[in-house]
DNA sequence: ACCGAAATGTAAAATTATTTACATTTTGAT
DNA sequence: ATCAAAATGTAAATAATTTTACATTTCGGT
């Protein structure tokens, strides 16, 4: 990806809209694009936590593994999204993994000491940092309510709900989605096994909620989905 | 609570280590005290969030209601801590209750628009709150994991643990965690009935690995707390 | 000290979801 | 085009947790 193509990318995220042109050059400059593949880590558990990430194309997803080899997912974030935040926020090493599911994905690596830099310079980077986070921590704990308070099958169709909502296309009532994840991710999401989300979603098809393939579900009437 | 004795506690917050005293006392004087008694609302879900609470005393739970009447609790705050970082992340309207917990509770409610001025004024603010709002995500992050990972017991235990860490007080290898959750607090904030959380309290009483009263737990081990 | 309300204790029945165990299908690499 | 690996499908057995139901204890107000 040139330069000039990250640069018009990066105009377009909610955190950069407060910068001049020059503090976007700036960033560009100081800063690092990397081109990651599929099932590759943008960050392990452990690692260093001195860079904040702009993700430019392509899905992540954040997760923690336990030492008996489970997956949670904790989120799936999409371009124009900002990773590890939580450096600028003092974190010290990754908590959390972040691997790419689409075939690859861009990025643009910027150190944090020139994000504080520039939130020093430029108060208003500040309140967009802030509202960014908060936004994640409202996501984070909506998400808690939903795994204390729903059952297995709640939770697998609020995914799907929410992920044709975000990232869907509508086609008269229907919604078209497509995407990069496994049953077993579906699972890893939203607290349930894998075998409980293949059943969910045949159930959901035998009753002409959805139909769907490999890569892609199509949800008939996504108000009446439930 | 008298000013002066407001400003004291006010200053050993982390978030006001980086205002000048010409700072904090403008936070105080725009700022108002309220006493709020046990069970009642600092706050309400729908309620227009236009302020941010510094908690001076007692301990809060964050929480919200199901409309069949079930309470997921999100978060319990100690002193020291702010309620509601949100409303200067752009939150309009409260998502969340606050409720007081102990007896009762003194907060400082400081307007967002004041907050927001000192930020502009003073990028260090900044830093503090991002680090305030990253922990609460990290925070919520981890509980989201328990949730997903962990069965009720060791939700139950973890929550029994954390607690007595953070809270108790140690006696040789024993901790004491005098407390103002009930059995059904435990369980609305780790996803679990009521009598799960009395069984297993009483399992763990069985065991000589706690002692409990209403208002009081002991631990015996607390490393050994499983 | 008394009394109603709130909190806690206990256990069986019912439900929900996972685990185990394979079968089948699809994908990607050679 | 072939083949191994990954993903998905299905079902019964097992396990975990909730629900129902009621007893007992403790607390707070009068």
């Amino acid at each position: 990806m040139q330069p000039s193509e990250v640069k018009i990318a990066l105009k377009n995220f909610s955190i950069t809209s407060c910068l001049s042109d020059d503090e976007l050059n700036f960033m560009l400059e100081t800063g690092e694009v990397r081109l990651v593949e599929k099932n590759q880590f943008i960050f392990k558990q452990g690692d260093v936590s001195n860079e904040v990430f702009f993700l430019i194309n392509g899905v992540i997803k954040i997760t923690s593994n336990t030492n008996d080899g489970r997956e949670v997912i904790k989120m799936m974030l999409h371009p124009k999204s900002i990773l590890s935040e939580q450096s600028i926020a003092g974190e010290e090493f990754r908590d959390n993994n972040a691997v790419v599911m689409t075939a690859d994905a861009t990025v643009l690596a910027v150190k944090v000491n020139i994000i504080k830099h520039l939130i020093r310079t430029n108060p208003e980077l500040a309140f967009c940092i802030v509202d960014f986070i908060g936004k994640k921590l409202k996501y984070t704990e909506d998400r808690l309510e939903s795994l204390a308070l729903n059952d297995a099958r709640e939770r697998i169709v609020q995914f799907l709900r929410l992920n044709a909502q975000s990232f869907g296309q509508a086609i008269g009532f229907e919604v078209l989605l497509k995407h990069d994840f496994t049953q077993q991710d579906i699972a890893n999401f939203t607290g349930t096994s894998r075998q409980t989300v293949t059943t969910v979603m045949n159930d959901l098809k035998k009753n002409n909620q959805i139909y769907f393939r490999r890569k892609s579900i199509l949800i008939r009437d996504i108000k009446a989905l439930c």
